[in-house]
RNA sequence: GCCCCUGUAGCUCAGUGGAUAGAGCAUUUGUUUCCUAAACAAAGGGCCACAAGUUCGAUUCUUGUCAGGGGCACCA
């Protein structure tokens, strides 16, 4: 790839004039100045205390290549690489030809990527589309950046909540009931798993046991409408772990491994752990005074099997609700003296709004719109579009009515169009593979296909940094880039003409940037159009 | 009270320790050629909340102020 070679030829510059070793990649910035920028001038100056403009004055003159066309300082001391069109070309024909063109090769470790986790007590509301959408695309992003990524669901089956679910069931279906259980469901759901329930049994009354029968019939049911959601938005699981295998095989192992390190203690007949030793800022109760454990105990021996896994990365995709509760599984991890590196992100709420009015919900009382109901009204294409394109840790508003209003000026359809418009294209000019096309010239011809073949070359990289940072609304932001250029060159120019050279020169680059968008639609999970459908509006 | 997040164009939001701060919508104007205007081009619109500090340089980092949002448990 070209911008490895630029970084080669940097490193070797800088190695012959005897600078400090820097990491290059981190000085790397793709603006209109050249095909590759780099600040590293301004890191060097600052270890050799000189001046930066001195060192990107000597830097641009000792750097080689001849995929290089010029390298120069510049103002304070950014050097800017341009490169020979003849080098954009055999680019062109690398992204053509290698199907993983830009996906890293050397394993960069083993990832574990929790996200969704949603109590198995009702539907699957917007924060966890939320949530799904842009894990599966983080995998994606994971995988192409070197990294092995594992996708995992864990539902918590067992515990106070699943007993709530069981006595709401039960009480639709009980003739002999009481009240209306203290922190039941209310959701209409309910009722049609109780009438399903009680298709399958004889009559039951109120006991316990049949609670707990209605609690396990209510979560299987419930598990497999998840799961159904899911797969609306092609969001798929490697793995799913169930607590109660985890409340079965690794409690008592978490426990006995924390009171030996001695990071539990008693007080006033609740168990504590010691959390503020590793920055929480109050220890966490793990058994209530009543001897009841809390549902802390249950996920941080969750975590413990995750890092007994051997994962080098651990990644939780947390929901909202889970703000104040990150210090702790932190504290917790940090116990478990484990390597493994520990993220948690946030996906914050998302609020929708009909009319300009806010749309009040909550899940115990009844009262929401799940995730099924608005893929009903907004074609999930859109949404996950929308979704990615705001940054995770940012609340998400969004008017309904709007959304379906303005599908014209969607960015989604304006992405999908550019890509079949090359599509079109390609098949216009019999272009099947790049094997139909000659890449046996010098010249791109003119600067805005060049700018095209340039903004190629920055896919791989900004995938690579999402890996890292997580900043996954920077992928849509360069898809529409990419899309804009395409968009706006198609309009200016005639691609297929009688000048059988001028029209390959441009395919060449045209199918490099269709097999990019391909891609990268594939990573964030829409669909790939061969042409749009006129859509009534 | 304590903690976290946010304040960038009329609206919804990107962005960055550096080279002229962007996009979409909305407004005004112009452009229809392979897949079609679901597109393109141009114009207007900004004390990047406010103030101080850090340095060669701050919209970006730090602190404070003001404003908005969210979270605090022996609930899950």
């Amino acid at each position: 790839m070209l911008i490895e070679k630029s970084f080669t030829a940097l490193k070797e510059s800088m190695e012959s004039l005897k600078m400090p070793p820097l990491n290059q990649e981190d000085s790397l910035s793709f603006t209109e100045h050249g095909h590759f920028s780099s600040n590293i001038s301004f890191a060097a100056a600052k270890v050799m205390k000189k001046n930066p403009m001195e060192i990107a004055l000597k830097i641009a003159e000792s750097m080689k290549g001849e995929f290089m066309l010029s390298s120069s300082a510049v103002k304070p001391g950014f050097i800017n690489v341009t490169f020979t069109d003849r080098a954009l070309i055999d680019e062109m024909k690398e992204i053509a030809s290698e199907i993983n063109w830009g996906k890293k090769d050397i394993n960069k470790g083993k990832v574990n990527l929790e996200f969704v986790s949603a109590n198995p007590t009702g539907p699957l509301v917007l924060v966890n589309m939320r949530a799904g959408v842009a894990g599966n695309c983080l995998a994606k992003i994971m995988q192409y950046s070197g990294y092995d990524a594992v996708k995992e669901n864990y539902v918590n089956d067992s515990g106070k909540q699943v007993h709530n679910l069981g006595a709401s069931i039960l009480f639709h279906i009980a003739k002999d009931k009481g009240e209306f259980p203290e922190n039941g469901y209310k959701g209409s759901y309910i009722k049609d798993i109780a009438f399903e329930v009680q298709k399958n049994h004889p009559p039951l009354n109120w006991s316990e046991e049949n609670i707990n029968l209605c609690a396990d019939e209510g979560k299987r049911i419930i598990l497999e409408s998840q799961k159904k959601s899911l797969e609306k938005f092609h969001i798929v699981f490697d793995s799913w772990v169930y607590e109660s295998f985890i409340r079965n095989e690794y409690i008592k192992k978490t426990e006995e491994y924390l009171r030996e390190k001695k990071y539990i203690y008693v007080n006033e007949n609740a168990v504590f752990l010691r959390t503020t030793d590793f920055g929480d800022d109050k220890d966490r109760v793990i058994y209530k005074s009543d001897g009841e454990m809390t549902y802390f105990l249950p996920d941080i021996a969750y975590h413990f099997y995750k890092a007994e896994r051997g994962f080098d990365r651990i990644i939780d995709i947390l929901g909202p609700d889970h703000h104040g509760y990150t210090s702790r599984i932190k504290a917790s991890l940090q116990m478990l003296d484990k390597k493994s590196r520990f993220d948690i992100i946030i996906a914050q709420i998302v609020t929708l709004y009909r009319n300009n009015e806010k749309y009040e919900m909550s899940k115990r009382a009844g009262d929401f719109i799940s995730m099924d109901e608005l893929a009903e009204e907004i074609d999930p294409d859109v949404l996950k579009f929308l979704v990615l394109s705001r940054k995770l840790s940012q609340p998400f508003n969004f008017d309904i009515e709007k959304a379906k209003e303005t599908t014209m000026d969607n960015p989604v359809y304006y992405v999908q169009y550019a890509y079949a418009r090359l599509s079109s294209l390609m098949s216009n000019a019999c272009i099947n593979s790049f094997s139909d096309i000659s890449y046996d010239y010098d010249s791109l011809g003119d600067d805005s296909l060049r700018s095209i073949a340039a903004k190629l070359l920055e896919f791989p990289y900004t995938v690579y940094s999402i890996a890292e940072t997580y900043e996954i609304q920077k992928l849509p932001t360069y898809i529409v880039s990419l899309s804009s250029l395409i968009h706006s060159y198609y309009h200016d120019n005639r691609i297929i003409t009688d000048d059988k050279k001028e029209t390959n020169i441009k395919i060449s680059v045209l199918f490099a940037a269709r097999r990019i968008l391909r891609t990268a639609f594939e990573m964030i999970g829409i669909t790939v159009k061969e042409r749009m459908e006129k859509n009534e509006v």
